[in-house]
Order: structure tokens, then C-alpha cells, then sequence
DNA sequence: CTAGTATTCCATAACTTGCTGGAATACTGG
DNA sequence: CCAGTATTCCAGCAAGTTATGGAATACTAG
């Protein structure tokens, strides 16, 4: 047996897995992928590129089995292969930390805005939903919510905040998260929020970040009554499929 | 603050360290530099690279921070930048186990055999390290293992395992790893003294899973006394640098 | 069966990347 | 200071990748 053969293959696979990470298109795509499945069309439009280009993309992410789709009706769903892929995305978000600070300036100073916003951490975020102490809204859009969020969270897309806000009690601090820990919605969300005097406050990471780490979360859509709950709802742990 | 600029850029780095894995070559030279640092020139001899481009594949790999160099005289020492890159690399590969099986004949008739010489876990292996009852030997280069390896191995390169055969008992079992679960070279090894008759199975992972998992190493040359200790030897446990 | 829609497939053009060989740089050992 | 060695830099070519627009496919609704 030709060890070089066999080295030069299992190389080759490898890197063909980071090459089609290798696009920022395709990594925005999966990291939409990562809030839940979604169709072509759904992902062109928030990627802002074209159906074909994206179907394409798709294509690519499809053949390393990064993602898996299913047919409905005319409809191409496409979700992420399993929760190994959403946990290999947030490494190499991980991975790229230090650099992203070092390189980019726009992004610098955004960070830079973004920690002032007081960032919750897991662990402690999770210990107030159980005392019930805080008051946690989801703003990623509604379909996001749907697919999971976190258990006893409120669904409060952003483009909603404004008309909802009434919804939410003064009294106690609100924590807002979305996708992750790169992502914008939350921050934006925190801005409004604290201009109107409310005590809010971000999430460190994002909802992937949560359930990849055993953490309570529920799905299907928020219970008609919006009143904040005193405590969390039924908790579904879950390991990975 | 215009988000999708922001986005754009986030995107853009991320896919930036992927696409220094997009190429088998980066992946094998990093590889490489999970055992320990090296200089260009051995490492373009262990790849099969010209000097050249290998030099041009480094500065690559430094571009985004996964290797950091150092120049002593006039050679230039490369090393992964940090436990995460290695630990990244291990995901990378795990991430692509099932898709490697289905796609590649040559690699999945490797495995196969592979899989018959009984792979010893991470868990297993330190069990019987601490009760003594296994010779562990270290089959990479000997450069290799005086960067770092499992406390209490020998040395045991493979060029030079049939010289050194007769210092193994036969009256207890043989454990051999090397640089990963991908590696060739402990399979061969164990081939080789199971011809012999030796009690002889391999290590399913190799050095730098077991060091990541915080699980005991030494460094160093081995102490003259060839003879296999009775129990394991200083463990130096480290976290990430 | 027809019109319409969602998706994929294909050919093309602009661009990027990897490899090669030659030249430049920087250090060592006399 | 000189010859030799290790490494990096650069120009040029071959090969591969991305985006685009048009065509093909497959399904729904009437």
C-alpha cells in the first residue's frame, strides 16, 4: 500500500471541506443556515445575491456535506448537515478572533461600540432566567424564533421592536440576543432599548452558541399571551443528532 | 454605522483563515506543525514541496495568524501560532470522518484494515499507563518526540523500530501512536511486531489530541536507560499557551 | 394542458491561485 | 571579505474559481 497515495488523499479531502468554507458567501450562507432551514430564495435574498449564484453556493456546501436539503412542493430547503458543522462554524469564528481585531478597522471600532453594551454571559444569563429576574427577547426575525430559540426568551424581531416595545416591563433589565456573537441585531436592539430608558443588555453569543451547549431551548412559535413568564418554560436539552 | 459593510468584512475574514485551508498542501504543512515547529526547508522535504513554494504556502498560513515564525541564524522556524489552530485542525478532520468513508476507495480500504488492529481509546490507554501494565512507544521521529510526547513512551521511530524490537518485553501488550488518527505511521508499526508475535495495537488518535485533552506529556529525549518504566513518568499537564 | 414559479444546469468572461525558476537578501564559517 | 546555504521575493504561465445570464427541469394552480 502507497502511504504517500493515501496521505495526499485524505489532504485533499480535508482541504475540500475548508475550501468551501473558503467564500464569504458561503459562510454567510451557513451561518444563516445555523438560525434554521431556509429555502433558495429566502437565502439569496438575505445574502443579497442572485437565486442562481446561490443555488450554486448551495451546491457547493452540498457536495463536502456541510449541508443537506430537502424538496417540498417547488421548494428547496436546505439545512445545515448536523450540529457538528454549526459548532466547526463558530470555531473558526473563534479561531479568527485576534485577527479580526488586528486587521480591520471598521470592524474594530464596532467591537468597540459592542462591548460598551455590557455583554451577559451564558452561564450567568442562564442563571437569572431561572431566578426569572430578566426579561430576555429574541430579535432575530420571527421564522428564526420559530425553528428554536431560548426556552422562556420572547420573540421580538427587530423591524417589531419599536411597536412592541410598549410589551416590555421597565422594572426589571432585558437581555437581547440574535445569532451569534458577530451578529448585528442584538446590538441594534440594545441602542433602541436603552435611548427609551430601558435597563438592556446583550448576549455575549447567540442562540447556536446556547444550544450547542446543552442549554434549554424550545420551539414553535411564542405563546399568544406576551407577558413575560416568572419563569422558564419547559426545557428541551438536546445533544446532538 | 452601516451594518452590511460590517457584515461584509466579518464574512470576508473568516472566509480568509478557510481559504488557508483550502489547499491539501497548507493542511499537510500544518499538520506537520501540530507535531512541533520545524524549519522550511524539512518541512518541504517531509511534504514533497520544492523550498520555494513552501515557503510561499508559510507566509500564506502566517497571512491569518494560524503559524508564527521565528529566525535563529539563518534558519527560519515555523510553528502553529496556538493550541486552537491545532485543535481546529482536529475538528476540520473529524468534521470530514463520514463524508471520507463514502467518497474514497483508497482511504476507505485503509480504514477498513486499520480498523482491525483494535484501536485503543484516549481514556483506555491512560488507564493502563497509570497501572502500568502497557509499554507505550512513540513511533513519529525522533524530533518529534523530544518536542513533546506522552509521558512515559519511548522513542521508537519507525526506521529504526526493527533495531530497537529486541528492548520491547513480550510478556505485556504494546501500544503505538503517532501524529494523529490519520497517521500511517503506527499502523505500520503495529503491522510490523504483530509479525513478530508482539501483543501489539495502536493508539486510535495520535500525540496532539491526547496533549489538547490535557492528558499528561513530557518533553525532551528519552533518559538513556532504554528500559520501559514500570510506572509513567512526570506528567507536565498544560493548557493552552 | 398551459402559464407561472422555484430551482438547477451550462457556457462564458473576469479574476485568483499554485507552481516554477531565477534573482535578491541575510546569515555562517572560514 | 568570500563562498556557501537558507530563505524570501518576483514574473509568468497553467489551472481553477466566481458571477452572470440564458436554457432546461420540475412542480403548482388553474
Amino acid at each position: 500500500m502507497d502511504h504517500r497515495r493515501v496521505k495526499d488523499r485524505l489532504y485533499a479531502v480535508w482541504a475540500d471541506t475548508a475550501k468551501a468554507l473558503a467564500s464569504p458567501k458561503r459562510v454567510e450562507l451557513l451561518d444563516l443556515l445555523a438560525q434554521g432551514e431556509r429555502t433558495v430564495e429566502a437565502l439569496a435574498r438575505e445574502a443579497g445575491l442572485t437565486v442562481n449564484n446561490t443555488s450554486s453556493h448551495l451546491s457547493v456546501l452540498k457536495g463536502v456535506r456541510l449541508v443537506e436539503s430537502r424538496k417540498e412542493a417547488q421548494f428547496a430547503f436546505y439545512r445545515v448537515a448536523d450540529d457538528a458543522v454549526s459548532a466547526f462554524l463558530l470555531h473558526l469564528q473563534a479561531l479568527t478572533r485576534r485577527r479580526m481585531h488586528e486587521v480591520d478597522h471598521l470592524v474594530r471600532t464596532y467591537f468597540e461600540e459592542r462591548d460598551a453594551l455590557e455583554p451577559v454571559d451564558r452561564a450567568e444569563l442562564r442563571r437569572r432566567l431561572r431566578r426569572g429576574d430578566v426579561t430576555v427577547i429574541d430579535v432575530r426575525p420571527a421564522v428564526e424564533y420559530d425553528a428554536v430559540h431560548i426556552a422562556g426568551a420572547l420573540s421580538m424581531p427587530l423591524e417589531r421592536l419599536h411597536a412592541r416595545m410598549g410589551d416590555l416591563p421597565k422594572d426589571r433589565p432585558i437581555v437581547a440576543y440574535c445569532r451569534g456573537p458577530y451578529c448585528v441585531m442584538a446590538v441594534e436592539a440594545v441602542e433602541r432599548l436603552r435611548k427609551r430608558g430601558y435597563d438592556a443588555r446583550r448576549f455575549a453569543e447567540g442562540l447556536p452558541d446556547w444550544r450547542l451547549a446543552g442549554y434549554p431551548v424550545a420551539e414553535g412559535p411564542e405563546a399568544t399571551n406576551a407577558v413575560p413568564p416568572r419563569r422558564s418554560r419547559t426545557a428541551s436539552h438536546r445533544r446532538a443528532s
